[in-house]
DNA sequence: TGCGTTACGGTTGAC
DNA sequence: CGGTCAACCGTAACG
């Protein structure tokens, strides 16, 4: 229940099965590899396995994003309510229609595409559940909307993948399926370190929580409160300033706060150290493998916090903006010829720093 | 040695 | 309300 758990990986980093890393770990990941720093440096020094870095990477690269996928849920449901409401009227009009007659009829009267036709036996379990019933009035369905196009099917994906600046969904609503790719990258994330030294600050932790909590009030951008809400980077906030190297960061990495251990890497235990996820992602918080795992009592983050408080949450709505890749990322890779020792390493690591610290002491 | 890939055991959340 | 299922996760190991 209140178990605090994590387990330790073969680099001594902590993580927990089945969970993603935290924001400010994969930020970090994306940001090291942009400064051309080795994949295989990184991975030792986040102590993040190598095909976790190099997975990361690779979606980087690909989409822009340096979000997790979604998680759980299911694929979103084609029996929409209109869905329904055209297939009562099918039935209704010909008692005898076959399931398979409803689904071509749905797919000629364009009330479904070929994307999002219920199959047979969905319609048939609606005609059994719904219609054969007909406990339900018919009539109230949200409204006349053709809710049953692909896009606004909703692609459950999509919300967590590809944070949607819509111009609009103030409420952080479930924003209508936006084709992934696309806006891959027209966000940013905000960059502004904590604080270079404090190893509390380094990953952004409490402070950068409420301000990403306040700021996600204002745009109505939606955190979940959850686990996804590691996520927590508001894209509004910073979208104007958002060309330091490319990378924007700051309102983001609040949310996790990881206890490495301080390994034989000193010149980088500063800087990777603390981490460990949020009370309000209901997991302990924990630490290396040295100092075992610290019980989740303190709280540092209450489950009241800022985060939960701003309008409307839906649950599984991430759209939250970490995406970002910037153009310049090639150039930076110059510095690949460096042999990634560690003191390159560092360098790379301070230069982040120095470029990332508007006002971030303290 | 570096890194892409994948089996595995795990979590999540809609249904 | 608990079970199922299909998505995702990171690690570890292989090549």
């Amino acid at each position: 229940m209140e178990q605090a758990y994590g387990e330790v990986n073969q680099l001594g980093g902590v993580f927990v099965n089945g969970r993603p890393l935290p924001n400010a770990i994969r930020l970090r990941i994306v940001e090291l590899a942009q400064l051309g720093i080795r994949p295989c440096d990184i991975s030792r020094q986040l102590r993040v396995s190598h095909g976790c870095v190099s997975k990361i990477l690779a979606r980087y690269n690909e989409t822009g994003s340096i979000l997790p996928g979604a998680i759980g849920g299911s694929k979103p449901r084609v029996t929409t309510p209109n869905v329904v409401k055209h297939i009562r009227e099918y039935k209704h009009g010909d008692p005898g229609i076959f399931a398979w007659e409803i689904r071509d009829r749905l797919l000629a009267d364009n009330v479904c595409d070929k994307y999002n036709v219920p199959s047979v036996s969905s319609i048939s379990r609606i005609l059994r559940n719904k219609i054969g019933s007909l406990s339900q009035p018919g009539g109230q369905y949200e409204g006349s909307k053709q809710a049953s196009t692909p896009q606004s099917t909703l692609p459950y994906n999509h919300i967590y993948q590809y944070p949607y600046t819509g111009p609009m969904s103030p409420g952080g609503t479930k924003v209508g399926g936006h084709h992934p790719g696309v806006s891959a990258g027209h966000v940013s994330i905000p960059r502004h370190w904590p604080s270079a030294h404090s190893v509390t600050n380094i990953l952004g932790i409490r402070t950068f929580m409420e301000q990403t909590g306040a700021l996600a009030g204002s745009e109505g951008s939606v955190y979940p409160h959850k686990m996804e809400d590691w996520a927590c980077v508001n894209r509004s906030g910073f979208s104007s300033s958002q060309n330091l190297n490319g990378l924007e960061k700051g309102v983001m990495e609040a949310d996790i706060k990881y206890p490495q251990p301080a390994s034989s890497l000193s010149a980088v235990s500063g800087f990777v150290p603390a981490c460990a996820y949020t009370s309000a992602n209901q997991y302990g918080v924990y630490g290396g493998p040295g100092g075992g795992y610290v019980p989740p009592g303190h709280h540092w983050q209450s489950q009241s916090s800022p985060l939960a408080h701003h309008g409307p949450i839906h649950g599984g709505d991430i759209t939250a903006s970490m995406a970002f890749k910037h153009p310049g990322r090639e150039a930076l890779a110059m510095n690949r010829k460096s042999s990634g020792s560690i003191m390159k390493t560092q360098e790379a690591i301070n230069l982040v720093h120095g470029l990332s610290i508007p006002a971030s002491s303290s």
